[in-house]
DNA sequence: GTCGACATGTAACCAGTTACATGATTAA
DNA sequence: TTAATCATGTAACTGGTTACATGTCGAC
C-alpha cells in the first residue's frame, strides 16, 4: 500500500542506472559487466556481483534492457543483455537531471584519527603510513589504466573520472606526509 | 542460531565506535551528540539522529556507557550518557587495531560523468559548475571551523581530519577547472 | 589433483535511512 | 501564528552485502 494512485513512482536506485549505463558500451553478460565495473566505476560506485545480476533482471522487467541466452559448449551458458531505446531514454533523463547529489566519503580511518588522543602515537603513525601505502598502491593501478585510455578520445569521460581519482590520491598522500611531520613535532615537545 | 559456541562474536559496527568515541569528550545527551557529529565527524561518518539514539542504548546494554535521567523544568527531560572504563577499553582496542579499512567514496556525480557521452555538453558543464559551487560552500564552512580549532592543541586530531577535508575540496576544485577547460577545448573542435 | 577463470544466482542478513509522533518553550 | 530549538524515539522500509551453491574447462 505504498504506491498509491497519484503518488509519483519513487526514483530508481543509483545502482540501477550504473548498470544501465555500463550497457551503453555494448551488449554483455553479468559476469563481464562485473569485471568492467571493477576497473572503472568501481572506484566510486561498487555494487556486489550478486547485486549486478539482480539489477540486470530488474532492467529487463522495466523494459530497459533485453536479454538473450547464449549456449556455449566449452563454458557455462550465459545471458547477454542489451540496452533498449526506452532504457537509453531513461538513462539520459537521469543524466540530465540538474540536481547534483554531493559525494559521500566514508572513512573509518579519519574517524580513528579524530579520536587520536586515545591512541598510542606510534600505532597512529603506523596507520598513517599504511594509508599512504594503500594510496600509492591505488596510484599504481590508476597509472596502469591511464596508459591504456589517456589517448582514447572515445574514453574521454572515463578518463576524466580517473583523473579525479588520481587527484584525490595525491592530495591524500601529501596530507598524510603533513600529518606525520606534525605528529613528530608533537612527540618532540 | 547464528552465534554458536566457539564462533567469535562479530565485531561491532563502526557507528557504535563513532558514538562511543564522541562520549570521550564528556558526558552528553543524544541530542547534543547529534549536533556535535554534524560539525565534526559528520564530514566522513554521518549516522542519522535516530541511529545515534539507538547506538547510545546499545552502548548501555554493552556496559560501555552509563545513563542517567535529568529532569528539566523549562525543557524536555533528557538522558545523559557517560563512557565507562570498559567502554574506553573497547574503544582503545578498536583504535589500535592495525588493520586500516580503506575509505570508500560514493559519487553519483562521477558516475554521471563516466557516462558523459550521453549527456548534452552544456548540461554536463553546468553540473561540473554545481559541484564546484558545493565544494566552495563546504570550504567556507570548514574555514569557519578551522578558525575556532586551529590553535587548540587539545583539538589537534580533529584539526588534522579537517585538513583532510580541505585538501580534498581543493583537489576537487582544481580538478573541476581542468575538466571544464578540456570540455571547452573539445567543444571547439 | 588443485587452482583459477568462467558464469549465475539464492537466502539470509544487516546497517542505516526516512517519515513520523510527541510536546514544551522561546523568538520573530 | 509561525517557526526554530530542545529532546527522544518507533516502525517501516531499503539498499546493499555475505556466504554459499553449482558446475565446467584448461593450465600447471
Amino acid at each position: 500500500m505504498n504506491q498509491e494512485a497519484g503518488a509519483r513512482p519513487r526514483p530508481l536506485p543509483t545502482t540501477t542506472y550504473a548498470v544501465l549505463g555500463m550497457l551503453t558500451f555494448g551488449e554483455c553478460s553479468g559476469y563481464d559487466l562485473g569485471k568492467a565495473v571493477d576497473e572503472s566505476i568501481g572506484y566510486f560506485w561498487s555494487p556486489a556481483k550478486s547485486h549486478i545480476y539482480a539489477e540486470l533482471r530488474r532492467l529487463v522487467t522495466l523494459g530497459y534492457a533485453s536479454e538473450r541466452k547464449v549456449e556455449q559448449e566449452d563454458r557455462p551458458d550465459k545471458r547477454l543483455y542489451r540496452i533498449t531505446a526506452a532504457g537509453e531514454r531513461a538513462l539520459r533523463e537521469w543524466l540530465n537531471d540538474p540536481e547534483v547529489m554531493p559525494e559521500s566519503v566514508k572513512s573509518p580511518f579519519l574517524l580513528k584519527l579524530f579520536f587520536g588522543h586515545l591512541m598510542e602515537p606510534e600505532r597512529l603513525a603506523a596507520q598513517v603510513q599504511e594509508v599512504k601505502r594503500q594510496v600509492h598502491e591505488m596510484l599504481a593501478r590508476l597509472a596502469e589504466i591511464e596508459k591504456r585510455i589517456r589517448d582514447r578520445d572515445d574514453l574521454f569521460f572515463p578518463y576524466m573520472t580517473l583523473r579525479s581519482g588520481v587527484a584525490h590520491c595525491r592530495a591524500t598522500s601529501r596530507w598524510a606526509d603533513d600529518v606525520l611531520k606534525r605528529l613528530e613535532e608533537r612527540s618532540g615537545r
